[in-house]
RNA sequence: GCGACCGUAGCUCAGUUGGUUAGAGCAUCGGUUUGUGGUACCGAGGGUCGCGGGUUCAAGUCCCGUCGGUCGCCCCA
């Protein structure tokens, strides 16, 4: 056993191409959502522990055993976010957000469950998170689902997930389906699993997304919510579902997707994949209309989602990894010390460039081509009392002495005329200075 | 919290029914070439075989425990 410190169960040390996921999802993500014109946000990674506390609610479980609760030095109790939208509906409510509204928000970073861990589940995981608050139009819902569809399909995994698509009504909806599923599971008491037995009493709802298959056929034999919508709800979801359609956006209904907590309200939706093991869902929210009232503001409507950073970086296609124009390699100390400067003008001009700065020059020109540079910058005697530095295509071969003054002529932030003074007669480059 | 499988070099792994001094590839460093990369060849460093106990003449190998990892169950705000 090594007495280093070593990483804490459930975290991770994103690394190479891991980090180069994590960043190409961010950054579509980010792209995506000023095309949707949603704003950019902020948030404590942690909070009083009753502001999540109170937004789920009954389910003492989930408070006592999977959060990452600590006291403070003045006896406060704190919890790392499990989640974004406990936060930002509190910040909408201390900040009187309210004249924003309808507001349109994103945000994304590190959130925390104390979980065991699995493929695609860790105790410190990131996501990315978007929510439309005081806006209860089905037109909100819309919206924000084609933004999630968006962002997936230009990550390029739209063929690899499905959305699937229910409501859970308004209350009065709610509520009857709701008594109407505890009957029926009771007739088949005891042909349930036996997880579902207890679920039955904890939570019924979530006896139709069992993984036993002997609740199978009880769960399809099951009333469904069409049954008990109110005519307003079911306004509601065909608006949804008609501006998905209009929005170019494919569903699937499935009328076994549920939320536990009660504050949902109408849409519930998940795009789900097949490809993460056990954990299907990439991108899941819904409505959340009773949640403000119950961290004790007024009644507000929002609808968001959520998705897991790490299951996307997983999906898509291995990103492209970024890669120096140039690397430096300076032979003596004389010329080192001359790269440090020109490196810094290169720099200065917006130039991606690197510098090898140990070894033999073999070695040197080994790490630029290890850093799939395109081009090396050789400074050696010659060229430093020439005034001269040489340009090495790594791709040729090729090999061009070039005038450092020229080089440095143009004006700071002269990305381009840099490259071409520094490219021009390599690699079939022509000379456009 | 529960279950299954797995822990050998920095990484990925091999290691025979238990049998001498535990190996390979990649990576790192050096050399063939002290001013020329990708390829090739040569060499070097790097391991208390996760940890503890047991069985045995002998344990990387078998048994027990423990810690860690992976996957699944529970949970999923």
């Amino acid at each position: 056993m090594s007495k280093t410190p070593q990483r804490v169960r459930g975290t991770q040390d994103i690394f190479g191409e891991d980090a180069d996921r994590f960043q190409a999802v961010v950054s579509a993500f980010d792209r995506v959502r000023r095309l949707y014109a949603f704003r950019r946000v902020e948030m404590p990674v942690f909070e009083e522990t009753q502001v999540f506390a109170r937004s789920i609610g009954e389910t003492t479980d989930v408070v006592s055993k999977e959060m990452y609760s600590f006291e403070d030095r003045g006896g406060d109790s704190l919890t790392l976010r499990p989640e974004f939208t406990a936060g930002i509906c509190r910040a909408y409510l201390s900040n009187g957000w309210q004249q924003h509204a309808p507001l349109k928000l994103v945000t994304h970073g590190a959130a925390f469950r104390y979980e065991r861990p699995q493929k695609g589940r860790y105790r410190q995981f990131h996501q990315l998170d978007a929510e439309t608050i005081g806006a209860g139009e089905p037109a909100a819902d819309v919206e924000i689902i084609a933004m999630g569809a968006q962002l997936l399909d230009e990550l390029g995994i739209s063929e690899r997930v499905e959305l699937k698509l229910n409501t859970l009504g308004d209350p009065a909806t709610r509520d009857a389906w709701r008594d109407a599923l505890v009957e029926h599971f009771r007739g088949h008491r005891n042909d349930l699993s036996e997880d579902s037995r207890a679920r039955l009493e904890k939570n019924p709802l979530r006896i139709l997304d069992s993984k036993a298959h002997q609740d199978w056929p009880i769960v399809d034999a099951a009333p469904t919510v069409d049954d008990f919508l109110t005519a307003e709800a079911s306004d509601f979801f065909a608006a949804v579902t008609s501006g998905l359609d209009a929005a170019g956006v494919k569903w699937t209904r499935d009328p076994r997707l549920v939320r536990g907590l009660d504050y949902y309200r109408h849409t519930a939706f998940e795009f789900v994949t097949e490809d993460l093991g056990a954990q299907s869902a990439v991108l899941a929210g819904g409505r959340y209309d009773g949640l403000m009232e119950s961290l004790g503001g007024p009644h507000t409507p929002a609808v968001g989602w959520a998705a897991g950073i790490e299951r996307l970086g997983m999906l898509i296609d291995s990103p492209w990894q970024e890669r120096p124009e140039f690397v430096l390699v300076p032979m003596g100390s004389d010329a080192e010390i001359f790269c440090g400067g020109f490196i810094a003008d290169l720099r200065r001009r917006g130039v991606y460039c690197d510098m090898a700065y140990r070894g033999s020059l073999k070695k040197r020109l080994q790490r630029a081509d290890a850093a799939k540079a395109s081009y090396a910058i050789l400074v050696g005697e010659d060229e430093l009392a020439a005034g001269e530095v040489t340009i090495r295509s790594l791709k040729s071969g090729e090999q061009l002495r070039r005038s450092v003054a020229e080089i440095l002529k143009g004006p700071i932030g002269g990305r381009t005329f840099t490259l071409v003074s520094l490219t021009h007669g390599l690699d079939g480059i022509a000379n456009t200075l």
